[in-house]
DNA sequence: CATATATTTGACCATATAGTTAAACCAATT
DNA sequence: AATTGGTTTAACTATATGGTCAAATATATG
């Protein structure tokens, strides 16, 4: 047994997890996935027995590793301001390094919602409204909490997402595109929470009831 | 010549536009979209050459389509903070009545970025800056308008893409989809808005310079 | 070492799929 | 009615692709 040889199943992994990101199932190639691992395309059969269920298996660990990103905001033991700033910080930053994975996630879901459910089971909505709004209980009615998460997901998430058009449009403006993200781990944090204030002053203009 | 034989191409591009939209280049099948259309495969191939020049005829009138909802913001001659609320009410509405249009755009773009380039050359980007530069020139600082546009978007594009994955969520929270996105119409502007006024307030406090 | 077990490979197979072709059909023109 | 030109179809082809298999090779076990 060489070196590489015990890595085998690992390889095949690796590979299909690159050629599926890239490609998305349908257009994955299971002789691409197999030249990649460097090995015959009938051991990808031996280890996996179909495309299919390699392609669960390489869709369920990523999933598992986008979604696990999200729970920063709920697990740290800070004011809800720097919990804002550092949930940007650190995932954007993992984003920015698996920039293909969001897109992956969306697309593949998109096209067969099915995948969804194994990890709508996982999360337990009301304890996370009940999290986000002991933090800004001062500040927003129950019903804006779901509003506020979806924003704060939009604004991390989509410029990540929509990478090659953003980029594009970017580069026509003289920016650059890894600049612009980094600035936006700072500056979509600060858009959160001024929003947040000037709402808490509106509202002590204008006390409900 | 009956009536129906007159449209026998646009039936074959609303098909191929139906199926290309739901599932992608890749799992698009000639076949499916001949069926859609009912009419013989040959017939698309008598009309349309290839699969790739029926592909990129849909592709293209979608993303001008996609492209061109973005314009109102630029076009109507109306206060900025009018001019966000009717941006996001016009374009929401239209995304919600084209539901698999973004993610479309978003996924074909990212597999093949090459298809970008068309639509690139029509943009003016500087023109835009320019634009909306003089809307909230007394609040923002040149720097920050493309982040700015880059968070529009974000707000209003996303929770369309993401469809299937927040409709799965919500409904965990017993919330319904399409009325939470009627909702953003009005809560995504007042974000916006917001956040604008209070950086607005901070820099009145601590002017520069 | 000999035997059993797991791994790897090259050569296949069956089917799906984009694309082609030649003939049939239809509608207008003379 | 015959001719012409555009339209439509059934049948077909070539190739790509997921998947299988039996033989070969390596590895572990008695």
């Amino acid at each position: 047994m060489t070196a590489s040889d015990k890595h085998t199943e690992s390889k095949i992994f690796d590979a299909a997890t690159e050629i599926f990101e890239e490609k998305g199932l349908a257009a994955a190639r299971m002789q691409d996935i197999a030249d990649r691992a460097k090995i015959n395309k009938a051991l990808l059969h031996y280890y996996f027995r179909s495309k299919e269920k390699l392609f669960t298996a390489v869709f369920d660990k990523l999933a598992e590793k986008m979604f696990k990103t999200f729970a920063s905001i709920f697990e740290e033991d800070m004011p809800f301001e720097e919990k804002i700033r550092y949930f940007f910080r650190e995932h954007m930053s993992f984003l920015q390094k698996n920039p293909k994975l969001p897109m992956f996630i969306l697309a593949e879901i998109n096209r067969n919602p099915k995948l969804l459910e194994k990890f709508l089971s996982k999360i337990n909505i009301s304890n996370i409204k009940t999290k986000i709004s002991a933090d800004v209980s001062t500040s927003l009615p129950e019903e804006a909490i779901p509003h506020l998460m979806v924003s704060i997901v939009s604004l991390s998430v989509f410029p990540i997402a929509a990478k090659p058009i953003l980029k594009g449009i970017l580069q026509q403006a003289g920016i650059e595109y890894n600049q612009f993200i980094k600035e936006r781990m700072q500056v979509a944090p600060d858009f959160i929470i001024n929003a947040l204030k000037q709402y808490n002053i509106e509202s002590r203009n204008n006390p409900k009831q």
